[in-house]
DNA sequence: TTATGTCTACTGTATATACAGCTTATCATT
DNA sequence: AATGATAAGCTGTATATACAGTAGACATAA
């Protein structure tokens, strides 16, 4: 015996400060990234979702219209909306740890660690936007992709705001997971360099390549939610012959 | 003696095609680069804005949200609306043009044109996504920052998409310009590569730099605004040590 | 002096409504 | 069998309206 139930399903809520129609956006996308609707399926019409979740048009737009913006879905005017093709989800300029970023090229990702220790480093120091003197906890690893030798990265986090954090252990575990998950810290934008160098000694003998190859340098700064605060310097070297940045860019 | 108006500048045109709140934007954006509006001044309340063009609250709001996802001004919940910084302004993933580039890094843009001439290229053919003996505009210029050489580039255009666009002068004008003016090709997304590779011969010659010297290849494959459609082929060879690459990246 | 409240202006969220414009399917007509 | 009209359903644009939340200025009270 079932219950029918008319009108809406209730499941946004109306009585916490965030938005109905962010709220609806979220547990669309968590219903896309399940695979509960999949790339090329036409979502409800933007009438039928404020039906079902007992929103007003225009609100159920909003997360639509949001939705495209990130790049989930794809709208058709006199058609409808549609889930995108997971490649178009990426490429455009999300932030991705290394660990994603290879899983998405159909590699198995993998670490060495090097180094963990507390620092202070007057150059990184000021990429962070904090005193010469700060704590700094700087994570050195070895990165694999297929177990073969793909980067040198060295990241320097602000130690005040996670302390402890070295004690982790980086071989398998994202350092942007931990941040999260360990000392709820969420972030925002980061800014990101490319440029082409000569490989060190350290570089060439870490990656296997002869000094003086030519390889892909990259250095991020990653900021926190409020897209102000520095939280992380990255540096981190690129095999050229195993490895090359993809970005999409959009016309406007 | 001077009219005095009442009511609304009626510069916005209800009698085209063209949305309000993209003719509102446009008119704002045009009114930022042009220096109307200074970076950090206060733009027009919301109110103030659909009283002066005579369009609803929402409409302006429109307006500005839009200028906001693109990065030309930031909105503060409670204070009003600003103009961004012009360094916030790029960088975000929207397409540029190399002049649009370089001035924006705040140096002068120049080009030496190396060879304009029509060719049919097998490789070159597949990123384009036509067939091989597709005839091409082969465009390569030596491109200049302050007079100094920064970049080989080497553009493939699509012959039937623009005859005779070969006759053109390459020297002053801005390729996507001339797509853009003379046949009314808009571009849509580029899809881009950087890594890291040796410099040849050709590219030490024309950047006066060693052979073998580190250089940072960029590869950009253009589509017209269906985003589907390859209109342009891209090769460009940067000097490592007056250029690198910058992008930013959002989390979520 | 230092809070504390109030007022005002602004952006943020949400609803209701209307009509235009596009796409697809259907059905009637030639 | 091809053509054309029509209707239905969708997104896109635009307006009017309401109230919540935020920030700054200013006056007032402790």
């Amino acid at each position: 015996m079932s219950r029918i139930v008319k009108g809406p399903l209730q499941r946004l809520r109306k009585d916490i400060p965030l938005p109905l129609y962010y709220q609806l956006k979220e547990l669309i996308k968590h219903q896309i990234e399940t695979k509960a609707f999949k790339p090329h399926d036409r979502l409800p019409s933007e009438i039928e979702l404020s039906e079902v979740y007992g929103v007003s048009r225009m609100t159920a737009r909003r997360a639509l219209v949001d939705l495209e913006n990130e790049g989930f879905v794809y709208r058709e005017s006199g058609r409808g909306t549609f889930v995108a093709e997971p490649k178009l989800r990426q490429g455009l300029r999300r932030l991705t740890s290394f660990t994603e970023d290879i899983k998405a090229r159909g590699m198995v990702p993998g670490a060495k660690v090097r180094e963990v220790e507390l620092v202070s480093d007057e150059h990184v120091a000021q990429k962070l936007n904090v005193d010469a003197t700060e704590t700094l906890v700087k994570v050195q690893r070895v990165r694999l992709a297929d177990n073969l030798p793909l980067a040198l990265e060295t990241s320097y986090l602000i130690h005040r705001y996670c302390p402890e954090i070295e004690q982790s252990d980086f071989t398998n575990i994202s350092l942007y997971k931990v941040l999260n998950e360990q000392y709820g810290i969420y972030l925002g934008k980061a800014e990101q360099y490319l440029e082409a160098k000569s490989a060190g000694p350290l570089e060439a003998q870490v990656l296997e390549i002869e000094e003086g190859k030519s390889v892909l340098l990259m250095e991020r700064t990653t900021y926190l939610d409020d897209n102000e605060t520095p939280i992380e310097f990255v540096n981190s070297v690129y095999r050229s012959d195993r490895y090359r940045f993809y970005v999409e860019l959009k016309a406007g």
